[in-house]
DNA sequence: AAATATTTTTAGATAAGTCTAAATTTATAT
DNA sequence: ATATAAATTTAGACTTATCTAAAAATATTT
């Protein structure tokens, strides 16, 4: 089946929105995070249902089906490789890739895609630490832990960092903090949630709660 | 200046119908090669006349204007530089990187084209032969015969075959030719406008009058 | 140079995707 | 449990890009 630019947007956000709040996605949730208006989305909506790539019914949100699924997970297949593709072969940095991902993933042609995925070496994750779902739609789930929610002398393995904000990322580069880096926790400050933290064996630094809370990291 | 998808097809399809029939373009000719009807074509001048990147007269044709020749070689570069990424990168084979490319070059990110640009290691041709126009929309034109008009006896490099038919390309994939292949003139067939050729040293084969009329070689 | 043919434009319609404003349904609070 | 608030849908309109059919302009032929 084959999706307009628009029907494949609105499919990865419900498809992101389900994975957070459990329950159906609901229209105000979904025109906010494509910026667009909840008038727009019910008409999609709609148009989504009699397709069959979601289950909708009026005023009690939307619920995206298994062909939904697929389709969402291959677009996002493809954002992650070309999101790597950017980083690993042209040099962008962590929080350039995002927007031109965003255009590189509505091409269409499967051949390319499995060719990207040769060059690029079968990646695993992408450049936030976000595994890639395989041709077949699956998609490999770890157990990772909020820096936020670690214990004073835990040590752990930066995997992911769910955001795309900008000014995130580009902070995080400056402080050096990449996929990867081994992070140990040197101290918890209780009044604001702040924590201290070594990045490999560099000199300790502090970073509020709410960076802290955007970092994933997985035990070792 | 932004220009919507579409918009900038049209361009691109009249700056090409303009380097090879003199004059304005007609309607039709754009009709034709965009696989659209002349009515579309139309509307669309009008609109791209308001714009500034033609000059339109109704029912004279139309001239690409300057800004509009900018526009359409700056797609034009881009088309081109992602053809030499798919063969040179993903190994893609000559005749399968037109339609990929034709998606590609819409995506809208100068800095992209830049790394693209340096990680080819700053290609000036294209996989076809054809030229790429640098950053400000300069092209480099080389004097070229096709193999069709060439002597009994001269020598020449392939540079270019401008046209992009899958089976035309498939035929010459397997023929092994290529660009940069060495070709001589053994002999040529009045009757047909055959001809006779080398590709290096291999032995001779016989390309119909067709086939030779697409082949652009220099001489050497 | 008239008549005919071709090309091009206009008029009106359609589909996708979006919007605002109004109506309707569901949720919340007194 | 009713009133108010919030969320959602519908109705109607707009834009972009396309189409068909008819009208108008230009070219060609006799």
């Amino acid at each position: 089946m084959e999706l307009s630019l628009a029907e494949e947007n609105y499919l990865k956000s419900i498809y992101h929105l389900a994975e957070q709040a459990e329950g159906g996605v609901s229209t105000n949730a979904i025109a906010e995070d494509l910026n667009t208006k909840p008038a727009s989305v019910s008409d999609m909506m709609r148009k989504l249902s009699d397709k069959g790539v979601i289950e909708y019914k009026k005023y009690k949100g939307v619920q995206i089906s298994d062909t939904g699924k697929k389709i969402a997970l291959s677009v996002i297949r493809k954002h992650r490789l070309w999101e790597v593709f950017l980083l690993e072969k042209l040099g962008f940095k962590w929080d350039e890739v995002h927007d031109i991902a965003e255009q590189l993933e509505h091409i269409k042609s499967p051949l390319l895609i499995k060719k990207l995925d040769e060059f690029l070496d079968y990646p695993s994750v992408d450049p936030h630490g976000d595994p890639i779902p395989n041709e077949d739609g699956e998609i490999k789930i770890q157990i990772n832990y909020s820096l936020s929610e670690m214990e004073t002398g835990s040590v752990g393995m930066v995997t992911n960092v769910p955001d795309s904000n900008p000014a995130l990322l580009r902070h995080l580069d400056q402080i050096k903090m990449k996929l990867g880096s081994k992070i140990t926790v040197k101290e918890k400050v209780e009044f604001d949630g702040s924590v201290l933290i070594a990045i490999g064996d560099q000199t300790p630094i502090y970073l509020s709660g709410a960076i802290a809370e955007k970092i994933m990291l997985k035990l070792t």
